[in-house]
DNA sequence: GTTCCGCATGAATCGATAG
DNA sequence: ACTATCGATTCATGCGGAA
């Protein structure tokens, strides 16, 4: 059988089974944001905590078959609070995962700025998500320089957040290290950013209900993708990745369980504007 | 025998086994940065991250055993990359911490401003670290009000005169939560925090290896104890927790196996103002 | 054109109530 | 007892209209 990629598609179907037509080696980058585990049944997905590492790890067993050997598996996840504590299903994935064979190169911190509002008597808000990066090998493509920021706003936001004691405490220090770095920073433009990334949640757009804002996987896709590089996001929901990639000029393949989404996203990305 | 607590003392010792002479049930907190793994071979001796949990295990059983119930363990922790990967001895910690008894209630995001400058192939900047909080029970202690911060801008203009969307959503409430909620927000300059936790690193302290800046004990025992509460460290290190602990007028127990860093502490300590 | 202001809405979680 | 549903709580963002 002639294995065939469906490029620029958005195909309807569960991602183990569509997948499986894949050839191996094929995909620069997958960047993927699956249904969280829910015991509601009628949210999108649905799948109960307990189950939640068999039901994903089947589904990675393809991922790693299809990824390119230099390609890269970003998965964006949190683990959700049952019972008054946080459940274990995502660092329980994270080991099964490595024993399926994929190297646990890193963790990034998604800090939503926006995070959703809320008191309870045991905890505050929930205002961050792991973004883990898994890779076949330790030898990967990963392009620094698409990423890095502006020196300007890079400092403009670190300083933004400061609280009063913290500005004291910098001043007070300032002829040791921090003088240091700023010398270093001198006749800079750009710097690499960090682990971890300050992104608002969309929560004005009424007709796109984005589970997560467009910035996080274009920061992906340009720190681990090309143009003409193939890009797959196997639970493509409302097409966020398929639209940034396209509008990146990399190739795309979008798959989803429900047809209702999946012409949500081809009907997204035909409006979606080519030239950036 | 008659267990006695030694209160406001630094320790010399391996904490597993001064602890033992601690009495059940009589802290109210526990926050420690161990010993991380392997990185600091010079100073703590190097735990192998193979061997991390299986040397840090019967610790925690101490610690659970002199955590009043309605106290909380904070432990400041980051796994290390190993042969290209991030070694996973701290997710497996989390586990076996379960199956000891703990609850995994939550996991704060230190963010690091002011991580070193740096350039790897294939990594950037790591600029976090864990802080996993673990409980005995579901009702433990929180004092959220210490920890308050100032809120956004947008507060200025939204409180000025309630918005047709507050009325409503508060209308449908129940009849008596209407004027409730309005005299809780009028006049409010202050909101609750997040699970992220914005502070710098210090580069001060260049004598002991940890860099734990004084923030962040301090923003712990705020949220987790009042004074005359006792605060626990059993990885003191230079002193950081327990001067903390005393300028906020806790009672404080240190506890490190080094002699050298005891002292230190205690010198600390005695130099530290106690009026805040 | 700028700036300001009103407004909807979000991968949430807890505790109480109902089946 | 144990699970499913529902109301209450709360804050930052970007859009669009107004000043």
């Amino acid at each position: 059988m002639t294995h065939h990629l469906p490029i620029n598609q958005i195909l309807q179907g569960d991602c183990e089974q569509v997948l499986a037509t894949f050839p191996d080696n094929s995909i620069d980058l997958i960047v993927t944001s699956p249904p969280y585990a829910d015991r509601r049944k009628k949210t999108y997905g649905g799948i109960h905590p307990d189950h939640y590492v068999e039901w994903f790890l089947p589904k990675a067993a393809e991922f790693l078959r299809v990824l390119k050997p230099t390609g890269t598996f970003i998965l964006n996840i949190k683990e959700r609070v049952v019972n008054g504590e946080r459940h274990t299903y995502v660092i329980e994935l994270i080991l099964r995962l490595r024993e399926q064979g994929w190297l646990w190169t890193e963790e990034f911190i998604w800090h939503k700025k926006n995070s959703y509002p809320g008191k309870w008597p045991n905890r505050f808000r929930d205002s961050w998500e792991r973004c883990l990066q898994f890779n076949k090998q330790r030898q990967f493509n990963m392009y620094q320089e698409a990423v890095m920021i502006p020196m300007g706003d890079w400092a403009r936001s670190r300083l933004r957040r400061l609280s009063e004691t913290d500005k004291v405490r910098d001043e007070s220090k300032v002829n040791s290290g921090f003088g240091k770095n700023v010398s270093n920073w001198l006749g800079r433009k750009m710097a690499y950013p960090t682990n971890v990334l300050h992104l608002a949640t969309e929560t004005s757009n009424r007709k796109h209900s984005a589970v997560f804002p467009a910035a996080l996987p274009e920061w992906f896709i340009k720190l681990f993708t090309q143009e003409g590089d193939i890009v797959l996001d196997p639970f493509v929901g409302s097409g966020t990745t398929a639209i940034v990639a396209k509008r990146m000029k990399r190739r795309y393949i979008g798959i989803d369980i429900h047809e209702e989404y999946c012409e949500m996203a081809r009907t997204s990305i035909g409006a979606a504007i080519t030239t950036l």
